[in-house]
DNA sequence: CGGGATCCCGTAGGATACTG
DNA sequence: CAGTATCCTACGGGATCCCG
C-alpha cells in the first residue's frame, strides 16, 4: 500500500503524529490539561495546583498547548492583570484519554512499585 | 479497600503516581510499548523499527520498562546472543490506552497543525 | 549481537531579578 | 498578577569503543 494517503507512521521521526505524541507525552502538558478539566483557571491557580512546576515551564507549557489549539488564553485588561486559561473543544477531546492515563497510573501504582523493589533487590 | 486510601494525588511531586505518569509520558517508552504490541521483538528489531532512537536511549528505556514490570527481558544463551523483549501482563493493560493516544495523535493531527500555523501567523 | 562504559555537547529547565 | 529576560547548571542523549 503506497497511496498518498500515507497512513501516519508514528515511528517515523519526521511524521507529525510523533510531534503530537511528544506534546501529549510532555510531563507538564498532561498535568495542565488535567487541571483544566474542571473549568477555567488562572495562571496562579495552575502554578499553585501543579506541584513542582517552575513558572518558566508553566508558561512554556501553556504556550505550547495554546499553539497546538488545546488551550485558550484570555487576557483581561484589568488592574491587576488577569489571565484565564481553559480547554478548547479540541483539548476537551483529549480529556478522556488523559483521565484514563491518570486512572491507570494510580490504579497500577502498587504493581509498579512492587515490580521496582523486586527489580532492585535481586542478584 | 482499606483506610490507607490517601487518594493518590497526581499533582504532588512526591506521589508515586506521578512517577508512573512520567514513565508513561516518556518519549520512547510509548513507542517501545506500542512496538511490542504485536508480539515479541528482539533488540535489533526495536532499534530498527523506532526511528531516531539511539541504542543508549533504547537500552535505557527498556531497562526502565523492565524495572517497572511492563516489559520482560529474556536472554538466550546462544552464539550470537539473542535477547527477546515482550510485554508483561501489566504492560498489556496499558496497551489500549496507548493505542487510543496513538489514534488521537493521528486523528487530530490536521487540527493541531492548523492551529499551529494559525498561531504562528498572527500579530 | 546486545549492550556496558566513556566522553562530550546541547539544551531543558531551575532560580532570580525585572517589567507592564 | 502574569509574565519576560538572564544566567547557569544538570542531565538527556548522541557517538565511539569494547567486551561477553
Amino acid at each position: 500500500m503506497e497511496s498518498k494517503d500515507v497512513e501516519p507512521n508514528l515511528y517515523d521521526r519526521n511524521c507529525g503524529s510523533r510531534q503530537v505524541l511528544d506534546r501529549i507525552g510532555d510531563r507538564w502538558s498532561v498535568l495542565v490539561v488535567l487541571t483544566l478539566a474542571d473549568g477555567v483557571k488562572r495562571y496562579s491557580e495552575l502554578a499553585q495546583r501543579i506541584d513542582g512546576v517552575s513558572q518558566k515551564m508553566l508558561t512554556q507549557t501553556l504556550r505550547g498547548l495554546e499553539r497546538d489549539g488545546l488551550v485558550s488564553r484570555t487576557v483581561h485588561a484589568t488592574v491587576p492583570p488577569r489571565v484565564d486559561y481553559a480547554l478548547t473543544d479540541l483539548g476537551r477531546t483529549l480529556l478522556p484519554l488523559l483521565s484514563s492515563l491518570q486512572a491507570w497510573a494510580t490504579g497500577h501504582l502498587a504493581e509498579v512499585e512492587a515490580a521496582r523493589t523486586q527489580y532492585d533487590t535481586r542478584p
